[in-house]
Formats: C-alpha cells, structure tokens, sequence
DNA sequence: CAGTGAGCGAGCTTCCGCTTGACTT
C-alpha cells in the first residue's frame, strides 16, 4: 500500500481517482504543527529555537495518518510546491515519525492525471532550505506579533494587536482617509458643444476647462458668433486584450465589483464551487492554465464561437512575491458553461468561466475616430472621439470591470459617431459650460484593498478575506456606508446666441461598503509609525521576502536572519515600553465658553470621550462618549459641548424616573432597570411620551417572546430568541435539545435541562477543555 | 448587556498562513 498526503480533501479525492488501487490518498487539512498558542515559544537566547505543538484540532488525525503510514510500503509527500507546503511536508515526516527510506516528496501544481504520473515518478527529497525560510517567516511573525501587541496593551488598551500584515493594512486606510481630510477639491468648467448632422447629436468636448465662470462665460459669448466645421477627422485603429484568468485577488475584485460580494464571501462561495469539483483550488497568485484547459478553451470557443474567436494565450504571473503552488481559478471542465446549487454559486461560476473562456480568445479590433472643430478667434478646440468595435473578440463574452467611481466623469469618448468628412459645417445647438469638482481619492473598499495588499506584495491568498475580517474585529475599521451632501453647481448654456446662467444642486460624497478607519485605528497607526516605523514601512515585507528567498536559495541562515532583526527590534520594544508616553490621540477642543474650561477629545478607557476640565485639578472632570458618527479628529467644541447635556431627565411614569443617555451600546431610555435601545430616537430630542411609548413597547416584545412560564418558579421562563427558543433561569440562558418541542416542556424537564448544565455561551473555558476527552472526569467531582 | 474615564495589579489578551467544518444566546 502506498500512503499520498496532500492539504486539502477535494484534492486529495480526486487524486484518489487517478491513482490506483495500490494508493490510498488522505489530507493534512493544511498545516498539522505550529509554534506553541501560549507567549512566544520561540527560544530568543537559543539559536531562536522554535517550540512546536500539533495543532489541538489535529490530534486525531495524526494518529489516522500514523496508522496508515505504519502500513504502507511508500509515503509520497504531496503537500503544495511552496514554503508553506514544504513545511507542512517536514512537519508531517517529524511527526508521524517517517523514515527516509519508505518516504518520497512530490509536487504538482496541477490536478491532471499526466501531472500526477509525472510527479510519482520525479520524486524527490524534502527541501531543507525551503523549510527553513518558513520558519524564518514564521518566527518573524511571532516575533513581531508577541511583542508588539503587548507594547499596545501597556500604552494603548488592552486587547489590542498588532502584526507585520495587519498594522500596514491598517496604515493604508488611516493614511487615505487622511489624504481625503486635506483634500479640497478644485472647481472647472467643463465645456460641451452639441452639435446638429442630419438628424442625430453629435457631442464634442472642449480641450480646456475653465477656472472661473466668468472665463467659461466670455467664452461662450465668443461662440455665439463662431461658425463651426470639421477641421480634422482621424481614424485609427486600436486593440483590447482579455485580463489574465483569476487569481484569489482578482476574483475576489470582481466578484465585488459585478455581483457586489464581499471578500469571505467570495471566498466561502468559490470553496463550495471547489469541493463540489466544479472549479480549481481558490487560493492561488498563480494566472496559469494547464495544457488540458487551454485545449479545452479552444475546443469551446471554436464550437459556440467560431475559430476566428479563438486565440491561445499564456499569461505570466505578475504579482509580487507569488509562489505558484496552484493554477489559476477556471472552471475544471471548461465544456460546462453553468454550474452551482444556489444562485451565488451559479453567478460566481458563471464570471468564472466567462473570464477563463476570454483569455483564450482574439483580440477585439476597434477603430477610433477623433474629430477636431476650432473656434474662430480661440485657441481651444472641440473634439469628438468615437471608437467601433469592428471585430469584437473576447468582448462577445467578458469585460473586465474598474474601480473607478468617476469615469463617466472622465471619458470623452463616444461609440459610433454621425458619418462626417474634413471641411463638413456644422450647425450649433448649444454649448454647456457645466461647473466640476476634482475627486479626493478613493476610500478602499475591501476588494480594492486586496489589490493594494497584493501589488505591495503582503499577505497571501489565503489570508486577504481573513485580515480584512481582523482589523475590523479589533476596532481600527469599520465598513460602512455614508451619506452624501448636497453641493451647488453652476451651468452655463449657449443656445440661440443667448447665454443663460443657472444654479444647480446634486449629490456627492456618498459612500457605500467602504472602509474607514476609526480612532482607535488612527491613535494605534499613529503610535505604531512613530515608535515602529520599519515595521510599519510599506516595503518591510518585501525587504523580508528578500531574504527569506536568499534563506530558501541556501545562501542564508535562518537563524541569522533573525537574529540580526530581532536584535535592533527587541531594543526598539523596551526602549519604547520605557520611554514612550501613554497614547490617547488627545486633542484640545477649545475651552468651555460658560466655565472656561478646557474641553479635550481623546481615547479612554471605554473608547473615545470628551473631557470638560482637567484631570489634575480638584473637581473632577465630567466626561462623555463619543456618538457613533462622531470621532476625536473631527468632533468641534460645539459638538463637544452637546454631549455634556446627557444624561437627560424626561421626567416620571408610573412613579418612576425615566431619563435619556447614551451608553456603551448606544442611545437607551432608562425606567427602573429596564433599558430601552433608542434605534431611530435621538436621546436629545426624545420626550417623555415617546419613551413611555418605546418602554411600553418593549413590554409587548418581551410578552410576545414569552413561550412559556411557571408560576412556581418565576425565575424560569421558556423563551424565544434570536437563534431560536431558550430557557432563561436567574439570568442565565439554557439550550434546548432540538428533539424536544419547548411548547411542551415541563418545570421538571426544564431543570433537568438547568442541572445538565447544558448552558451555553460564556463557559466557553470549560466547554473547549471538555472537548480534550476528559469531560466525563472532570463533571465526575 | 447599559452610569465608567483613578488606583491596587491576578491573569488574560496577541501574530501569519495552511486547511475545513462546527455552531452561535
């Protein structure tokens, strides 16, 4: 018997089917060890020593491959052709125990039979120095991770964290929302000239915008009396290529930009696609296709197409330190046009074998027409451009999207223009002189994040969707939608010798899905760049990958690699826990106008606050949350001074104080100990009738939510929540056994269920260490 | 779940990259 292990187990399922019978094929499930969960475990005095451990969710599975390896003849390491595979290949060999002579490593970075032949017979050793650049990579990691962090705890707040990815990541995101505060947007007048050819409208731009309405104006009085007629006509020809098949990055791109997904979801979608068997590994950097899908393509295209269509093309991988242990995402059988079990498979498949079916098709020939109509007596020009599809190619089936919000805005192309020839006249029906605004540069949305992080080459495929999710947990990002503001423009319009002036209004600034940074964000990035600043330097990862590729070519020892960063960091970490002040982003409002005291925004211990008074003085400060919407860098002393009113009293019901705050979860109105959440109220403006309305409504809820109660025992009651019915006792919440109906629960069941200690949330220590198989002896006491 | 913003300072938090399910109060 013959043992492969390869990472994932849809691969491993279809290598199953290649391979004989002779060959039982298992998974590794990505990596088996890691370094110790707990401090560094990293032997800083000791040659950096690393301390590994099987991974806890993993100890089963290597008692499954142990087995299996005892009984085989051969065990063929198939872990991915990258670091990180090669690892993963030595860390099974250590672990199960292998010996070298009943041990064989194989790559292959396509799933094909012949690619599978080929491996098994080119074997080869485990690469040491391979192995050795992902320790490298790892122990740097663990290095930069444990010992940042806590610098953070200790001047920022605890719980915090920082890393090698995830602080430039944050980074890019402070610094383009700062980019975006010192933004004033410059106003021109863009000028327009329509024009009548037999019929149809053609539109013709200015080349010059004009500074001031008065400018834009006199010219168009001039106009007024200018004859128009062609002056030059060009044609051209020009081309469009197909973008190169999907990596993670791209896919994930425009996956956001036509279906609107978000990064992990793209991700969870495409992994469905994938075990299913309908598409290749979605965890890739790699844009190449294997020769059995370029044959494929050209058999597709050819039959649905015509092989005028078709055209064979390699693309070569562009992206930043990329390893190519996979292909690029493509359908597996390019001859199956749709495929998925719900609609977000089926799109998502469908881009996917659209994308994949344009890369292996001709070029889309265009012509281009520029048309140049002077003015008299000026020196600017009108011109229209217009572009034909004269054979369309690969755009018959893929057009790949942008990013850019504004490019209605910036194009001055048109498609097929009105027949025209050079001396042609002209005749006006109006020129527009419309006012415009530069655009500050775009916020990132989660996608175009993803591509920034790839073009500086930090972070992999496989860990895009999971930072992004990170820097959100941890408070530095927030994504969301923001509402636009209204702006007045002026257009001025030139028609029948008359110029007309009008003031407009429209929409601008609106955000949708994008990512912000909040104040924590701002105050960590900040502290981070003044005391870390190489690791916060955008190119710290590619310097690092320069030497973990030095580390894999043999030229470099790992160890010494470390050593020489750890060295200057470590001292850069104590020095900073000695030297550097607590970071709390505080800023001087301005001072209260009725006391005079100075009123500060900063972050304390429960998030960003205002201050009114100082702290070293004898009367205490008063101190209040920041709103949601509001944050230290743009809050003003007036909005400042608002916050300080609450909380309100609105004044009694049913004898009791009901009053208005906003606490660490929001607005509330308070009657007794009941909270009521405000959701469209502002705890300024609410008014006693309103609360009493809100506090009676949240009675009703509550009533409704009931399924169940005991007047026996009015601290048990059975009730209905947001993941279904639970038993509520003394404030704490009990599951249910999903065989039993809670309509029909007793009081005795009910604390059966209670003693069981079936509870659920909270204890989460007990119910991960129970997992370890020593529940039963330690319930046993 | 809900007022805080300070101080004793136990014991906790944290990284990146490789893979899938388990399961939420």
């Amino acid at each position: 018997m013959n043992l492969v292990i390869v990472e994932s187990p849809a691969k491993a399922k279809t290598i199953e089917g290649f391979l004989g019978k002779d060959f039982v094929v298992k998974s590794s499930y990505g990596h088996v060890r890691d370094l110790a969960k707990k401090g560094l475990s990293v032997d800083v005095d000791n040659a950096f020593t690393p301390n590994y451990e099987i991974l806890s969710d993993k100890k089963k599975l290597i008692t499954e491959l142990k087995k299996l390896a005892k009984k085989s003849e051969m065990v063929w390491l198939a872990t991915d052709e990258d670091r990180e595979g090669e690892a993963i290949s030595w860390h099974l060999y250590n672990v199960l125990g292998l010996k070298p002579e009943k041990t064989k490593r194989i790559v292959f970075n396509e799933i094909t039979k012949p690619a599978i032949t080929k491996a098994i017979e080119n074997p080869r050793d485990i690469n040491d120095d391979l192995v050795n650049a992902q320790q490298a990579r790892r122990v740097l990691d663990r290095l930069v991770g444990f010992e940042l962090s806590p610098v953070l705890w200790r001047k920022v707040q605890p719980k915090l964290s920082a890393g090698r990815v995830q602080s430039v990541t944050v980074r890019l995101i402070v610094e383009r929302e700062r980019e975006i505060e010192n933004f004033t947007p410059q106003n021109s007048f863009k000028v327009s000239a329509y024009f009548d050819v037999d019929g149809t409208t053609l539109k013709a731009e200015l080349n010059k915008k004009f500074k001031t309405a008065e400018e834009a104006k006199s010219f168009l009085n001039e106009c007024s009396d200018s004859n128009f007629s062609i002056d030059k006509l060009e044609k051209k020809p020009g081309k469009r290529t197909p973008a190169a098949p999907f990596t993670t990055s791209t896919l994930q791109q425009e996956a956001s930009r036509k279906l609107g997904f978000s990064v992990a979801q793209t991700m969870s979608v495409a992994q469905r696609l994938y075990e299913s068997g309908k598409i290749t590994y979605m965890r890739t950097d790699s844009t190449n296709l294997s020769d059995t899908a370029i044959k494929q393509s050209k058999a597709v295209i050819s039959d649905k197409f015509g092989s005028d269509y078709h055209k064979s093309r390699n693309y070569a991988t562009k992206s930043k330190g990329a390893q190519e242990a996979h292909e690029a995402i493509r359908p597996t059988n390019l001859g199956v046009n749709e495929a998925g079990d719900d609609s977000a498979q089926q799109r998502l498949y469908d881009l996917i074998w659209k994308r994949t079916i344009a890369t292996q098709m001709a070029d889309a020939k265009l012509e281009r027409t520029t048309v140049t109509i002077p003015v008299q007596n000026r020196d600017e020009v009108f011109t229209a451009k217009g572009e034909v599809v004269k054979f369309d190619g690969f755009l018959k089936v893929y057009v790949e999207s942008t990013d850019d919000e504004h490019e209605e805005d910036k194009k001055n192309t048109q498609g097929l223009l009105p027949p025209l020839k050079e001396g042609q006249e002209l005749e006006l029906q109006k020129i527009d002189a419309i006012e415009r605004f530069t655009h500050h540069p775009p916020r990132y949305t989660e996608a175009s994040l993803v591509k920034k992080l790839e073009e500086l080459g930090i972070g992999r495929p496989s860990t895009y969707a999971p930072t992004i999710s990170t820097i959100q947990k941890r408070g530095y990002v927030v994504k969301e939608d923001r509402d636009g503001y209204e702006r007045k423009y002026r257009h001025l319009t030139l028609k029948d010798s008359n110029v007309k002036e009008e003031e407009k209004k429209e929409t601008t600034g609106a955000e949708r899905k994008k990512l912000f940074p909040t104040d924590i964000g701002v105050v960590v990035n900040d502290f981070l760049i003044d005391n870390f600043t190489k690791i916060l330097d955008y190119n710290f990862t590619a310097e690092v990958e320069k030497e973990f590729d030095d580390i894999a070519q043999g030229q470099l020892e790992w160890n010494k690699m470390i050593d020489n960063f750890y060295g200057p960091f470590h001292s850069n970490v104590e020095d900073t826990l000695e030297h550097s002040e607590r970071a709390k982003g505080e800023r001087h409002l301005g001072d209260d106008p009725k006391t005079g005291k100075p009123v500060y925004a900063k972050i304390g211990r429960y998030g960003p606050m205002v201050q009114l008074g100082e702290t070293e003085s004898e009367e205490k400060p008063k101190f209040a949350s920041l709103r949601k919407n509001q944050s230290i860098q743009q809050i003003s002393l007036e909005e400042a001074l608002e916050l300080f009113k609450l909380p309100r009293e609105l004044g009694e019901f049913e004898g009791e104080k009901v009053s208005a705050n906003v606490g660490r979860y929001g607005p509330y109105v308070r009657h007794q100990n009941q909270f009521v959440s405000l959701k469209e109220d502002d705890p300024m403006e609410v008014n006693l009738d309103r609360a009493i309305e809100l506090i009676k409504e949240k009675r009703e809820q509550a009533e409704k939510n009931k399924i169940k109660t005991f007047e026996s025992e009015p601290d048990l009651q059975v009730l209905n929540g947001r993941y279904g019915p639970y038993i509520k006792y003394k404030k704490k919440n009990f599951r249910i056994p999903k065989d039993v109906e809670p309509e029909e629960l007793t009081l005795e069941q009910c604390m059966e269920i209670i003693e069981k200690g079936g509870k659920s949330g909270k204890g989460k220590k007990k119910s991960t260490k129970s997992k370890t198989k020593k529940s039963t002896k330690a319930k046993g006491k």
